[in-house]
DNA sequence: TTGCGTGCAAAGGTTTTGCATGGCA
DNA sequence: TGCCATGCAAAACCTTTGCACGCAA
């Protein structure tokens, strides 16, 4: 299936990209670029394809009932774990040295072969305050 | 407030501690044990109070739209972190040291403080081969 | 007896979907 | 032109809530 590069879209991964050290919802999202006129159900379905494709990641804030989205699709992101925070949501990059090291120890311990995409949570310094 | 020990209340946590090594969502615990009756705002209203008394962790499963819960109150599961193999499924207890140490590690180098009952994913040493 | 807990059904909020139209390649 | 993407509004879905009644203490 061939993919178009609509203004939307564009739009929309722009953003993404250029916050990806912060979590959005939707309506978050709709708000902040919303003079690139882009429609609820478009943003829905686009970030349903980019979580699909391992670009974006999904979780919840705190006990909110609505989604939140995260752009980690930069090549960066190979080979290191990530910590969700379960207070705020934001996804943050565990640097790869500290990565292996943990991947080494689960192996050696257990001969368990962790998956780099495997998200471990948490409460992040500022959360825990 | 005073508590009612009802006894939907305790045939709820009754089955969640019986089943603390799974997360299930809303749907699922009310069909497990609806010999016992209990209704469905019921089983959600007991649950948004185990959650905030920490009894109860929430989050959500895959790209599902509703959320799952999994007991986490008991004290034999404290200081251990688990990890789930992506090709049989199984619940794997990781070491309390190596969990510790893998804490520290997280902790001193971003002051992250990992959640006890984090899953982390990847392959068992019989599903890799 | 007191007042928290429960069940029912209705309301509320978020996400998904059908359909006609728009616009990229 | 062909076909994927979009927008709108309606539908679907999950969760929360109001109210009257039930039941633990």
């Amino acid at each position: 299936m061939k993919i178009y590069h609509t203004h939307q879209r564009t739009a929309l991964i722009d953003f993404l990209k250029g916050n990806s050290d912060k979590a959005f919802t939707i309506e978050e999202i709709i708000e902040k670029i919303n003079n690139e006129e882009l429609s609820q159900s478009t943003v829905y379905r686009l970030m349903t394809k980019l979580v699909e494709d391992g670009l974006v990641h999904r979780t919840v804030r705190g006990n909110s009932r609505s989604f939140i989205y995260q752009y980690i699709g930069s090549e960066k992101c190979e080979g290191h774990l990530h910590m969700k925070c379960t207070g705020c949501g934001k996804v943050y990059h565990l640097d790869s040295s500290v990565s292996s090291v943990i991947k080494n120890d689960i192996g050696s311990s257990t001969g368990f072969e962790v998956d780099s995409h495997t998200v471990i949570l948490g409460k992040c310094n500022t959360c825990r305050k």
